[in-house]
Parts: structure tokens; C-alpha cells; sequence
DNA sequence: ACTGCATATTCGAATAAGCGTATATATTGG
DNA sequence: CCAATATATACGCTTATTCGAATATGCAGT
């Protein structure tokens, strides 16, 4: 069961609520979004890659992380519950998201 | 959000799932039913006490260990869609108990 | 008080995680 | 091909976790 050890980072666990959120962020919105470094946002992203949690869709020169189609169910329930339960760790991170100007592209799905 | 890193172990997500399965569990049946060194499950049944999963009651000499009666419900419901999907975490550790010699007292609540 | 059993804690060593800096790779637009 | 931007990876370092062995504590029975 890697699923908690993947969620048992905060910015791990709460850029992963903010992904489900949104649907789908690219590095440079989570760096945004959390206030930072790009190696550090590259390096959990990639582990929860690793972990199954998130799938990568590079669209130019963004690459775009968004929740695993493939996820059973209960976890995505697990992350519902957890994303619903605590809407503080995300709130800040979705403010400055949604301040961010230069947004690389309007999400539309 | 220290509800995952208390899961993120292997052993600590076994034990609290086998705990939350049988009502309550000292640590010699843990020991039994992991084939773990006493340190070592006392120790993670510490954290996960630390962490608030888990709450204790001494009856003679043996230490119960139980499922916070306070842990919110979407914890719980975590558990359960854990514990509920994932059986073969526990199976194992469910049979050695269950063929344990001397079980220290029968489990009456 | 002493012994035995159950559990907790301490200690030092080994391993793993996480970080920042620097560098590599990919893509886009001249 | 070159420069600029986005992302990934490598490296060395620091800090956290985890472990086994040893020791301490707490309770029960004699």
C-alpha cells in the first residue's frame, strides 16, 4: 500500500487534492500555486507518478499532471474524503493559483 | 495531515486495520500476528497513539490498544474503504492470531 | 522482597527522504 | 542553429525514520 506513503507528504498530499480540483495543473501552476522550487514540485510530482496516482500529458513545452484514470475506486474516494474534510490545505495554494497571471492555458475540461 | 504518514508504514497500516477488525489488541497478539520483535510494534503503536489513531487501556499486565473513539468519521470511513478493499493486507496476520496459543483474554466487546 | 512476564524507552547505527544547487533534456520561436 | 522557457535529473548534504539490542518500568504471583 504505497498510496499513504505517496499522501504522506504535505505538499505531496495537497498538490494531489489541488490536481483533483482542478482536473489538470502543469509544473509551472503548482509551482505557483505553492510557492515553490521547481526541482522540489518536479521531484514529488514524479514520485506520485511513481506511486500511480498521477499520469503526465506534455502539450507543448508544458507537461500536465492529472489524477490517474486508472485509480481504483475507493482511493479516489480516500482522496474525496480527505479533499472534502479538509478544505484548509488547499485554500491558500487555490488563491494564489487562481492570482496567478500568465496562466500557460485556460483549463477547459 | 499526519493521518498518512501514520499509515505510510506497512506495518503500522497492518496493525491499525487488524485493530479496527477486532475491536482491540494487545501488543503481544500484534507481535504474534506480525512475527514482529516486541520493540519494534510497541514503537509503531506508539506513533500511531502519538498520530491519535489509536488509544490504550492497561488491564493487568497487558496494554489494549484501540481505535480512537474520537477520530473524525471521514478517518474512519478511510479505514473502512481501506480495510474493505485491500483484505489481504490483514489476511495473514489474521490467521496467526487466530491460531495463537494462550491469547492473553477473550475478546468480549 | 523477589521472580517472571508484558510493555515501554533509550541508544547508536543504518537507511531513507527531502532539499538546494547545478546541470541536462525538450520544445518553441526566431 | 541559437536563445528562451519548461521540466527533469544528478549530486552532495542534512535531517528523519527505522531498526536491533539493551535496559527500564509496571504489574502479578509467591
Amino acid at each position: 500500500m504505497t498510496l499513504f506513503k505517496a499522501l504522506g507528504d504535505e505538499l505531496r498530499l495537497a498538490a494531489t487534492l489541488l490536481i483533483h480540483r482542478q482536473g489538470e495543473l502543469c509544473v509551472c501552476e503548482l509551482m505557483a500555486a505553492f510557492e515553490a522550487p521547481q526541482p522540489k514540485v518536479s521531484r514529488h510530482l514524479a514520485s506520485l507518478r511513481e506511486a500511480g496516482l498521477l499520469e503526465t500529458e506534455r502539450r507543448g513545452q508544458w507537461v500536465y499532471y492529472y489524477l490517474s484514470p486508472h485509480l481504483p475506486d475507493w482511493m479516489e474516494r480516500v482522496l474525496e474524503e480527505t479533499a472534502v474534510n479538509n478544505p484548509a490545505l488547499i485554500k491558500q495554494p487555490l488563491a494564489r493559483l487562481q492570482a496567478m497571471a500568465d496562466r500557460p492555458a485556460v483549463q477547459c475540461l
